[in-house]
DNA sequence: TTGATATATGTCATAATATAACATATCAAC
DNA sequence: GTTGATATGTTATATTATGACATATATCAA
């Protein structure tokens, strides 16, 4: 597999900032909610956002071992769930991985592209209550609470090496 | 848990003839493609349809060990891979379980409805090419091919015992 | 019919993902 | 400071899935 340089959009970007604002406007966002936005927490979230690609728990587990913040698997799926719950990073059910939520407002219904070649993810975002889904749902009496929209496929990157002419 | 009584579309319906009938449909649909439609894979197809709700690939496989037919992980996973490659059955991420195709023909892009109080789930028909997820892709030049679409909620019969009067 | 090739199965072993349970520590409110 | 809630450390285990390799069966051409 190719490496994946730009997964924000599939276009690249300065990252340079990037992580640190998205630290600090998550770290704001806590205090304001009375969240505990701890070390551990930090660090996950800081790992997933310098890697800005979608990451196993146990690749994320290996980092905080290697920085002595945390040996065991709880550690990390516990800090997942936290920064999950709160639409910090967003699981990616396809990967069984996770990654950095990459719009910074509060309540969202993410969708991603997963691009099978480079395994870049892309997130966009969309509105739970319009589209077929909700349709589909309000017509058979189903409240939705929560969508998974992730669909797999080839990003502008990796068309042209798998459509060769 | 509640027991899932009416898992199609949350509704209930004839289950007396629609496994054998889903059953000749995919055996006379292997046939035309040249697909082996052997005795493991079509009692795993069995097993979902008698039971009309998404199974974990080890729920399966005990019904097969009890049956005779197998006993060790790769054999339920042989058989729906076999399943879901050809959109017999499908896998539902979320759950990471197994429900057979609620629908007749051959390619088509499912969205599922899944209960989170009885597990229940139903399976709606969508279309790749339409829809916000395809504007989103042709706008990145993203190319989808494939798609899961699964909404987490309430289903009609567990609405009332959730929100009380 | 036979041999060659692809496809499917049986089995053992292990990998990868995730949670239960419980003791300890820290935080937040009073 | 006490107290209750929240977070962490740790051991163990549960759950989901695949690698690898030998055997069997199906398919097809000669
Ligand atoms: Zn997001
Ligand atoms: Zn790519
Ligand atoms: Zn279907
Ligand atoms: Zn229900």
């Amino acid at each position: 597999m190719p490496l994946n340089s730009d997964p924000i959009g599939f276009a690249h970007h300065d990252h340079a900032t990037c992580v640190t604002d998205a630290v600090a406007s998550v770290e704001a966002r806590c205090i304001a909610a009375g969240l505990q936005f701890t070390p551990v927490r930090k660090r996950v979230l800081e790992i997933l956002l310098e890697e800005h690609r979608a990451l196993g728990a146990y690749e994320i587990l290996d980092r905080l071992r290697d920085e002595g913040l945390g040996s065991q698997p709880p550690v990390a799926y516990r800090a997942l769930d936290f920064l999950t719950k709160h639409d910090f990073v967003h699981k990616i059910e396809r990967l069984n991985a996770f990654i950095a939520c990459a719009h910074p407002h509060e309540v969202h219904t993410p969708a991603f592209l997963i691009c099978r070649d480079c395994n870049a993810v892309a997130e966009a975002e969309t509105n739970l209550t319009q589209g077929r889904l909700a349709k589909i749902a309000s017509a058979t009496g189903f409240i939705i609470e929560r969508a998974i929209l992730e669909a797999e496929g080839l990003c502008p990157n990796c068309i042209p090496k798998s459509e060769p002419a």
